[in-house]
This record gives structure tokens, C-alpha cells and sequence, in this order.
DNA sequence: CATGAATGAGTATTCATTCAT
DNA sequence: GATGAATGAATACTCATTCAT
């Protein structure tokens, strides 16, 4: 059922998904999913949190062979990519809240769950990219904001059947940032 | 009047904010507005081009003193965030549509012209991203969404007080991928 | 419900009728009746449609005891009259329908449905009327609009406390047709 | 003016009809109309005391050629049915407002002015019908209401293409009434 | 657990009307 | 005379939510 709720969030938003979407999505009528969950939020930031478990688990598991800070990295952001535009029918849609649900759609009273939500999974970021060996001085944070902020970026103009692949791009992405583009 | 639709859109999303919001925003009735525009998509859609217009405008006037490439594209982003989440009363809330509103906000007899505006206003970093010189088979267009989804993430972020001036985000981040960070 | 609505709809016609008004008619809120009818528009034309079944069948069941085509088309026309400006509490507002409410008063999308049901009550006098022997040539759709007219006219005029009752009018409106004004 | 409104009343109702339709057909802003006359349903009764003028005026005129009372019957309702669908482009709009426009569409307050118009076009009927050598003991006034039921349920079915003018309908219809239709 | 029916607080939108210019 | 702009009351319709069954 949460499921089914982060394919129709996915894809409409939160403001525009109504719970007979829901309901129509996973077989049940509206009243229904109320035994469930106390509210459309709460709804909302249940599928948000299994987002987050579920990528979190991906790029952990993404982690596992061993390899350099960078390498490490890129294949964070691979993982990461392919959660957010990968085909997987399971894992997709949960990502995908991630990032068609922006912070001011939530109630208010979701707002720091929410911000815990985020900042818990983005705190797997921080340690990879603290871990990189970088330039003296290098602010970190706000390398770690513009590389989120490309990653969340990617689903608005991904297109699955187009030539890069979630690999491709984290590839490239992470060589830009190591290496830089001045030749 | 667009201004203080502006405004108040970008404080509170398209969903969620009313007509009356607006017009109290304005000094006018509801129904007014109606004689301006003829439904709240137009409204928005009015306000995203205007921004367009604004941010673009401040983008260009911030390339006319010549420089390296690199230094145009620096001051580009300057300009560019200093729109997003400047204090200038005017202009910021335009801008701040750009990325508190997103597509899916829009009704779908707007969606072609949305795409068109967005187009629009890229064009002016492909232009200045396909001046840089820069290493062989670097693929400039990946990088341009790279810039441009850490650009847009960057008024979710921002704090006004913070340590951070649109001009220092513009400069460290245009040094990330000019000279990228390995030591 | 239905009849509720129909009550308010022939009493006040269909573009001054709020959905409230119905709402309060049936003891419930305006909200409610979008459970059961997408529209008002649809709502009408259920109204409509129920008006058209009970007419119809009080039109057939006048027409059982035999006779002759004459005693018949007389009888029908009591009975239709009787729908239209009788008393009977159940029957009475949804035949007023008939009259009451034009066909611009339908939104156009359900233009085609009225007109098939109108035709398929107008079908039973048609019968009625191709039974009868009358001169050679006659024009006998000419005389069935002729008729339909007259009908449809009388709740504009009638008054339950007046001298005629419907059966009354049906004999006499019957014996101008059939035997003619000329001493 | 009162002619351009006509024509808009007359083709969608009054209820539907707003008075920027009316501005748009004559020309003018809605504003304006307020100038001439001080509200929508003013509006309305002037088009329709100006149709009652018209029609009554034409039938009149029909009736000069001396004849049988019969005879000045038959010329009055051509004359009705020429005004009330025929192509006569000043005339024909505002005979259609009679019967579009039904009583319950009038605001509360023209009621009483509009019952007064009504019957003052009547009368020129009452006249003729009671010239009538008529069967003794008929009623008469229920002969008129008959007839002119007849005659305003014309415009719902009159084609302008078909097969039968305005003069045969007249011709047919007071034949049945004058001889009957039994063989 | 699930449903169908009902609710009521909104929400965008319409439109007759007003009025300063 | 005419207009553009504004008004505000009304209205159909939506939707999260409730609850008896």
C-alpha cells in the first residue's frame, strides 16, 4: 500500500494527489486507508521515510567493496541515481518522492520530521565526502549541497530511454568535481 | 501586482496559496484579479515568464564587463543566485518561482509554454558554458544540469545570515569544477 | 433525493436553483449530492429521465381498459395533464420538469440525451396519434406538435383552484380536434 | 442596442446570457449599459415589451385585408409564426425572446409588468377568437390558451429548412381546429 | 479491516453592478 | 455617453476526514 501511494505521490505531487488516487492505486476505497494512517500527511511522510530507509540502504549496501574515498562516491551516486530514475518497480517510486515532494507541500507539523528525514540521509553524504582527501581549506558542506542539489536535479530531465545511464552520470559528475573541467 | 503574486507563491507554493491570498497580497478583491488574468495557472505563468525575464536580465548585465570565460560564468551564478535569495524587494520573489514551483504546480494547458520559458533562460548558461575552454570530450551539456540543479538547490539552503554570500557560493562552487578539489 | 431535486427544480427552474437549495431539500449538505450525481447537470437530467419513466407509465397504464382510438388519445392526455398540474405528491414534480426547464438550460453535453428522451416520450403519443382515424392528408406529426404545444402550455395557466380540472381540459382540447369548432 | 440583445436572449436564454455577451453584440463595454438601462432584467423587459409591440404590430397589419373571422385567425398566427421563426432579421429576435424566455427566468420584481405584456399580446387573440362563429357552449378562453400553446411550442421544432413555412403551419393548424380531423 | 455514505470547510471562478475618469 | 477597473456576493464543485455498519 505504501507503495502504491509513493507511485501516485511520484507522480502528481502531494497537493494534487488526492486519497481516492491512493485508494483507486492500491484496490481500496479512501475511507479505508484512514485505519491505516491518521491523515494524508502522515501518509505522505511514512512513504518519505521508507524512502529513505530504502535508498539509504542501497547506497550503504553500494559501499560495501572496498575501494578509494572517490570511488566510493561515485558509486553512491550511482546508487542514488538509480534509485531515483532506475526502472526497479519496487524502489523507484520511494526516491522519486524525494524529489517531487518539496519541503512547503508537507503540513507543518511534518516539517521537522521531515528536516530529520533529510538530514539523516544526507548524512551518509557528509561522511563519504569528509573522508575524501581534498584541497587544503575546501569548504565540504557546501560541496556537499552542490552535489545533492545536481543529484536531485537529475529526475527533472532524465529521460530512461536517453543516452546516459544513472552510472554515466554519476561517473562524469564525480570525475568533474575530482578533476575538474579546466584542461 | 504580479510582484506580490510573486511573493506570495513563492512563500507558499502554487497548491496552497489562494486567490484571496493574493489579492490581499495586492489591496484587491479576488475577483479583481480576474479581470487581469484569466485563472490562477495564467497568473503563475505570468509571474514565471516575468521572472525569467528579470533573472535574465540581471544575468546579462552582469557579463558586460569582459573577463576570462571562467569570470563570466562566475559572475553569471553570482547574479543568478543573488536573485534567488538576494533581499532586492523586487526582483526576489520572482526568481524564487523558478524553484519553489515546480512543474507538475503548473496546469498541463501550460506545460509547453513553462518548457519554453525554462529553455529560454537556459539558454543563457549554455552559452557561457560552450565559451569555456575546456578539457577534450568534456560533455557540456551534463555539466550544465550539473550546475544548474546545484544553482537551483541552493535557496532551499540558504540562510540570509548565514556565513555564505551568493558571491562566495558563486566563487567556490565556479572553483569546484574549474579546478576540481583532489589535492 | 431525485424527487426532492425535482421538486426544486420545477419550482424555481434550473440556472436559479442552487445545489444548496437541493441540498436543503433532501435534508442534506451540497457536498453530499456529488457522491451520488457527478454534476447538476447530471442531476437534471436524471430528473429528466425519472420524469420520463413515470409519465410514461402513468400515460400506459391510462391507456388499458380498451376503447377507441379517440377514448384512448383522451385518455392519455388526462393522464398527462394529471402528472403535469396534479396534486400527487410523489409524480407531480417530476413531470413539471418537462415544462419547466428549457433545453439551453442543459448543459450542451447532455443535449443529445434530452433529446432522446424526449423523443422517447413523444413516441407514445405518436402511437397513439397514427391510430386514429382521421381525414385523408392529414399532416400527422404537424397535428402531434400541434398537440404537445397545447400540453405543455397548460402549467403556465393552470390553477388548482380554478374551474377546469385536467380531465376536463383533456375532453375538451380532444373534441376541438376531433369534431372541429365550426357550428 | 435593444436589438443586439434581443438576438443574445433570445439565443441563450436570460440566465445564461451575461451582460458582457449583450456589450460584446452591440458594441459597447458592459459598463455602458448601465447608462441605458439600469438592470439586467430592465434590459430583458424592454426587449420583451419591444418584441410584444412588434408582434402585436404585425399581426395587426395582418388583419387590415378584410375576411372571414376564420380567415383573419389564419393571417394572425402566419403573421405570429413569420415573426416568431422567420429569417426577418430585425423582427424575429425579439418575437423569440417570448418564448425562451420563461416567467420564472424574470426577477420577482417584473413580474407583475411581465403578466401585464403577456396578456396585453393575448388580447389581440382573445379578439379574434371571439369573433369566431363558434359550436355553442364553447370555451373559449381555454380554445385561446390552446392555440397559443400550439403556437410557442412552434419554435422548438420549426426547422427553417424543412419542409413547412410559417403560412402552412398556420394554415394547417386552424383548419384542424375549425373542422376537426375526424374523416 | 473495509466500505459507502455523508460532511463541511474550502476554492477557483463568474457576473451583475458601481464609479471615477 | 462610454470605459476600464474594481467589487463582492454567489456558486458549483473538491476533498480530507468521519463513522455507522
Amino acid at each position: 500500500m505504501l507503495e502504491a501511494a509513493a507511485r501516485v505521490f511520484r507522480q502528481k505531487g502531494y497537493g494534487i494527489t488526492t486519497m481516492r488516487d491512493i485508494a483507486a492505486a492500491t484496490g481500496m476505497t479512501a475511507g479505508s486507508i484512514y485505519y491505516h494512517y491518521p491523515s494524508k500527511g502522515d501518509l505522505l511522510l511514512a512513504v518519505y521515510a521508507e524512502g529513505v530507509r530504502r535508498v539509504t540502504a542501497a547506497v550503504q549496501a553500494a559501499l560495501e567493496p572496498d575501494g578509494t574515498p572517490w570511488e566510493k562516491l561515485q558509486r553512491a551516486i550511482t546508487a542514488h541515481l538509480q534509485m531515483m530514475v532506475g526502472q526497479a518497480p519496487g524502489d523507484a517510486p520511494f526516491a522519486g518522492v524525494f524529489v517531487q515532494v518539496l519541503p512547503h507541500d508537507f503540513p507543518p507539523e511534518h516539517h521537522e520530521a521531515l528536516i530529520a528525514l533529510r538530514n539523516g540521509y544526507e548524512a551518509t553524504f557528509r561522511t563519504l565526502i569528509d573522508a575524501l582527501p581534498l584541497k587544503r581549506g575546501t569548504d565540504r558542506r557546501l560541496l556537499r549541497l552542490q552535489l545533492i542539489g545536481a543529484l536531485n536535479h537529475v529526475p527533472q530531465w532524465y529521460r530512461p530511454n536517453g543516452p546516459r545511464t544513472p552510472q554515466a552520470i554519476a561517473r562524469v559528475m564525480t570525475r568533474h568535481l575530482q578533476a575538474g573541467l579546466e584542461p
